[in-house]
DNA sequence: AATGTCAAGGATAAAAATTATTATTTAATG
DNA sequence: CATTAAATAATAATTTTTATCCTTGACATT
């Protein structure tokens, strides 16, 4: 797992404490809304802008270190970016579990066009909730 | 192609031109926004309320006569319900086609849970746009 | 046809979510 | 340290979605 100060300083965007507390954050949950992250942050940082948090995680997002993840009945949640892969997204609890894609099950769709991103998602109930 | 009359008579809910109108449009173009829909029907129902438009949304897909689709960097688009397929989204146009998804490509995740429901999405150009 | 009932529509307000603005502070650089 | 560009906080504004309330219309039953 790459820590957040370097993933910053891989960028052209400036290291400062509210957005290493965003990556930590996020690093330390997985996969969360803007509004938990928010709520996380505001511990450690109570004066912290809502607003704050929403242009890092665009500002974040476009320098393609997070990801945004989009379920069906609920806000988007992000996640730091890395090796592709599928989300299984319980129905119940709304936790949002990783999986991984053989690359063998790509589609054939040559005769579409080309394809830069791709993005599965399936939806059920976890085993915590059944 | 079923009708819109009938997907609406087999539902509990009453049949209203606005409701049959709504669904000809989506079926007409296919995949569709909100704000795209509101703006045909428009034209034939200059009076109708944005407001009857997303509740009619959501009514037809809490039907299930309706599936929402989640482009990455865009509103939401709606379809009529029909075999499951992914959706091949246009980074340059927007433009959403539907394609098929091989059965044999069902990752196996029965360590995970169960899955109910499931979503592909791949991103890319399309041809018209290269 | 006329009537009754309940769902649906229109208009609008309200709420929720996101983005823009601006003055102030801070990180990075030399 | 001083400079400069970028980031933050606070707030306002905008956008998007939902709720409310009253009226209208669909449809079953007489
Ligand atoms: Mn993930
Ligand atoms: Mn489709
Ligand atoms: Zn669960
Ligand atoms: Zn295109």
């Amino acid at each position: 797992m790459k820590n957040s100060q370097n993933l910053l300083k891989n960028s052209p965007l400036k290291v400062t404490p509210q957005r290493l507390e965003i990556l930590q954050t996020i690093q330390k949950n997985g996969h969360i809304s803007i509004d938990d992250l928010y709520a996380h942050i505001k511990e450690k940082f109570p004066s912290i802008s809502l607003a704050t948090v929403y242009k890092n995680i665009h500002t974040l997002k476009d320098e393609g270190i997070l990801l945004e993840i989009h379920p069906q009945d609920a806000k988007s949640h992000f996640e730091i970016k890395k090796e592709p892969h599928g989300h299984f997204i319980c129905k119940k609890c709304g936790k949002i579990y990783d999986f991984e894609i053989k690359t063998s099950c790509n589609p054939n769709l040559s005769e579409i066009s080309e394809i830069d991103e791709s993005e599965v998602y399936l939806y059920g109930v976890c085993k915590e909730c059944q």
